[in-house]
DNA sequence: AAATACGCTTGATAAAGATCAATCTATTTT
DNA sequence: AAAATAGATTGATCTTTATCAAGCGTATTT
């Protein structure tokens, strides 16, 4: 079960203390290894998102479609990140986004009743929890400061600084909806940037 | 000490458990009540945010200036609510923000290193702060995501919807910057949708 | 009561970004 | 190998939003 052992990392690192043997067992018994290809769908809307995800390997893109047809990418999810649309999996309602894998995936999924039940008592996870939810809280608050008060050009210059790795992995019209521009406004922000 | 009341309420509603006697004294033991009259800074930008306040009574905006001045309102917070630079506040680095009391506030304030000593602890405080920040996960979900799909007209008819509150107790060009656009803009939006 | 500050509106103009259409290249798919 | 698809770029035009400036009414302040 050697992907478990990304999971197990994480958990120890974001809470700063050790899981036991016992633990890990709990861990193995619960979650269920899963693998998505390329364009599969994780979720889809409408659907309550029963399950969240660890992902050990590849890339996932959360996403509305307007009245247009246009997609608007909300999050873009890589190794190590959970995979989900909290909203959904936390209040079992139905789902307003939908995730697709960006290429080929392995996720390591659970329902929130597990997670409750059997996960949550385990004191490292509850640890990780809380920093996770931290750390969620201070991103959040720190794209929506940039956008309400930047330009586009500005927060693709963020998003160059802060997430290097997305700019090399995922192709620019992504990057561009992530940033709530058009893949020509972004491609013009680059031109004129460069110069 | 009746405006404790508030902060019991909130935490046995939003928890789904009871706070018994003792745990209401070292409520009281450990937040301090605090008036801040309006225009008074609660946080200064360079700063660290060494207070979280629950606020009893008043509102205050969260908000950055930039270099050219102009204000951005990253939030606007009112009773029940904790007023706070969480960032700040959890990693105890000087803050990028201002919040300032944009009415007579009362406040309790605590430490972070309080919380986690003696509030904490309390069974009911700790599934609080689950509740709250599976709720802040899903508010800053979704108001990241009108941001990046819907025009500025449409935003504000969501802040009407999901606050309406919002749109009687504060100017105009407050809510024109929490939405991200300037008071002259959100007074012509509203002037066409009108019709 | 006068003065000041604050918030809202309107107009003219500029800038940022969206849309539509076409082209080009590099992958994939068949 | 040929065909189809996906992604990036560019140009022309349109829409949305910002900026600057002025004016107006209503609270506050003095």
């Amino acid at each position: 079960m050697h992907n478990f052992q990304a999971l197990f990392d994480y958990v120890q690192k974001l809470s700063g203390e050790m899981l036991s043997a016992d633990d890990k067992q709990v861990f193995i018994a619960h979650f269920k290894p899963k693998k998505i290809r390329k364009r599969q769908y994780f979720l889809q809307e409408g659907d309550v998102c029963k399950y969240t995800g660890f992902i050990v390997k590849g890339a996932a893109k959360t996403f509305t479609v307007d009245e247009k047809g246009h997609e608007h990418i909300l999050k873009l999810s890589v190794e190590n990140w959970w995979l989900a649309d909290f909203e959904s999996f936390y209040k079992l309602t139905p789902s307003r986004f939908n995730i697709e894998a960006l290429e080929d995936m392995e996720i390591l999924q659970i329902t929130h009743g597990l997670v409750e039940e059997f996960i949550k008592p385990i004191p490292a996870f509850s640890a990780m929890q809380n920093v996770l939810s931290q750390n969620n809280t201070i991103a959040a608050q720190k794209r929506m400061q940039s956008s309400i008060s930047q330009t586009g050009e500005e927060r693709f210059q963020e998003l160059v600084n802060d997430y290097p790795h997305f700019i090399q992995r995922f192709p620019q019209n992504l990057i561009a909806s992530y940033l709530g521009l058009t893949p020509e406004t972004l491609s013009r922000i680059r031109k004129n940037s460069s110069k």
